[in-house]
DNA sequence: TAGTATAGGTTATAACATAACAAGACCGAC
DNA sequence: GTCGGTCTTGTTATGTTATAACCTATACTA
């Protein structure tokens, strides 16, 4: 089974144990620090497959025993954001854990907007068609957002 | 020339105009108030191709005489967005007027880092790729947001 | 072990957004 | 034309998301 997407039944404690060896591989490899805030924070967002604000990460993070004030939930997520181990969900506003940590990938997320799950898919096509149009405006893309809201299979069934 | 795009020089009250016919053409078709507060954000938006914020486009309202309260801009946005005359950038929080009033789109934004200006492109194929991947998933698409943070022919050529 | 860089904690505040209610404008039915 | 409903604007108040600035602690480096 190549590539579990969040929208079917998986082994969830999978995609959690590969992210946070991804992470760990990733801080011996390029040296930084994968610190016990980070860590958990990463963990928060591994739970589920929604994406979660960061007051909402801060409050877990506090309960855990770590700092209770905004900054501390928003530098661990600028942390993994910029190290590919999570991203922002602009359209949300709310953050969620990488399902393909390390694949060098320009994701595009699907947001259900009745469970409000987000899947990641890997995105080679649209970035391209993206790349595309980027081309013929002589605009050079340096990160994009690629974002859809509708109904997974789950939730239009149950419609 | 079939299509400025917002990188490129052009007649900007061309522009202007068009998108301003376009609105009371829908409010006329559509049986909808361009009210005076409408019609004005509206061409707040339309001055600049940009985004703006609500508290920078309230502002401008507030100056124009209209009220300078949140709300005042948040429905006037609000109404525009509804009616495809404006499109909310996610990636900045903020609105710019559609480049392309009363076609049906499903429009790309372009964003210069360095100068702020937004392209819009009416986009067929990026949602194409999108609608291929999320039929994959069996998720049904309700909206998309595509948005790509780079730099723009000018600025590129600047640096 | 002194010096520098990185990380975490705190206070305070900025920026973005909406709920709830009151008053006025518009519009069709009569 | 005027009554009643609906839509629009305005206001106050508050909720939510995000960052600036400063200080302490940890950790790595020479």
């Amino acid at each position: 089974m190549p590539d579990p997407n969040a929208f079917a039944p998986h082994d969830h404690s999978g995609c959690t144990k590969t992210a946070l060896a991804a992470a760990e591989d990733l801080a011996r490899t390029r040296g930084l620090r994968l610190t016990p805030v980070r860590r958990k924070a990463l963990e928060i967002l591994l739970e589920e497959h929604r994406a979660l604000g960061a007051y909402e990460v801060l409050e877990r993070l506090a309960a855990a025993g770590f700092g209770g004030q905004p900054p501390v939930a928003y530098r661990a997520l600028d942390f993994l954001v910029e190290q590919g181990l999570a991203h922002k969900v602009r359209r949300l506003n709310a953050f969620t854990a990488c399902a393909h940590p390390g694949e060098d990938h320009a994701p595009a997320f699907f947001i259900c907007s009745t469970c409000h799950t987000v899947a990641e898919a890997p995105e080679a096509t649209v970035r391209a068609a993206m790349d595309k149009v980027a081309r013929e405006l002589g605009f050079a893309i340096e990160r994009t957002s690629l974002e859809a809201v509708g109904t997974c299979p789950a939730c239009d069934e149950a419609a």
